[in-house]
DNA sequence: TGCGCCATGTAACATGTTACATGATTAT
DNA sequence: ATAATCATGTAACATGTTACATGGCGCA
């Protein structure tokens, strides 16, 4: 389960309690999880059963009590050997492809008026993106640290600027196709 | 479902069985679903149920006998109706950017190594979609619809020469840290 | 002899989403 | 008054993957 290694990778930066991992998840770009709250409690707790966290119960006047989840030597280790197995590749779920391929029974205002749609949005969540990006969501404890989470906001980033070029460009082309 | 509407969408372009549709799914790069059986036949079903497809058995010579499914009025309705809802953003399942933002703990070589099997892996990815583009897995009725399907072809290949740009430029920075 | 293609399907499991449930505190 | 925040969790459902099951034909 990747969601599992999101956990263990965010425990190995410090603690957290489910309910800071479930605002993460919901507030940052890069832990696309809806801030789910079935799954996440799930797994910690499979992660504790397993022993790859630990857990502390802290009282709180006037609050919940908390728990506070803490990476064991065995979750380090079992972060470490999924750091070294080969990369999964990107699997994209891009349903307005598909809508686009059979959009040739829409008239033309409409299906630009779709594209128009797909443009605003797409620009919105990049503006979204960029704006999150600035919360301190990771860790830059090395120089090299630092260089990795850049790099990976800039993936989101100009993922969402690649969507936005291509949607202009397609409008174009057919503008050019009415004439 | 989206698979329900990928479903329509063939069946609007013209009849098939449901290993027909599995082969379609498994070997293009745009129906993501990995050529699964048990969802195309349960969705078909479904939508045999909800009366969206008729279907026609076919018997063969020496060979299983097909399933032949067609759309009907329901089913084109129904197609139509989704066309024209707002557009769906992607959805990105990017597990590699995750694996990147926890390997600081790595050394130098290793992050390398794996940075290079990630650029090697995406290279052969489009080199496949690339070929698959060739198939006539959808319609060209007309000029806008060509011009629709290049779209969605160019969208795909841009993508993974988005990332493999990504990566490369990440590794000369990682290589120009360590001088 | 064994594998891949044709064609249907089912069982078991893994993953992900939405909505519900509790209950005090603080801000609009 | 009403909603949001804090903090835990469960139930029901939706979607997706892997593996199994059948059985003849043709190819190496």
């Amino acid at each position: 389960m990747t969601l599992e290694y999101a956990i263990l990778g965010l425990l190995s930066w410090k603690p957290f309690s489910g309910y800071d991992l479930k605002k993460i998840f919901s507030d940052s770009p890069i832990y696309y999880w809806s801030g789910n709250n079935n799954q996440i409690y799930r797994t910690l707790l499979s992660l504790y059963e397993d022993g790859l966290v630990s857990r502390t119960v802290e009282e709180q006047e006037n609050l919940p009590a908390k728990k506070m989840y803490t990476l064991t030597q065995a979750g380090q280790q079992m972060l470490e050997n999924w750091l070294r197995l080969a990369p999964e590749l990107p699997q994209r779920k891009h349903a307005f492809l598909l809508q686009l391929g059979w959009a040739d029974l829409l008239p033309a205002e409409e299906l630009d008026h779709l594209l128009s749609l797909y443009e605003e949005e797409v620009t919105a969540l990049a503006m979204i993106t960029g704006a999150q990006k600035k919360l301190p969501f990771y860790p830059a404890r090395t120089r090299r640290e630092h260089v990795l989470w850049q790099a990976v906001h800039t993936n989101l980033d100009g993922y969402y600027q690649y969507e936005i070029q291509w949607v202009k460009n397609l409008r174009q082309q057919l503008a050019a196709l009415d004439h």
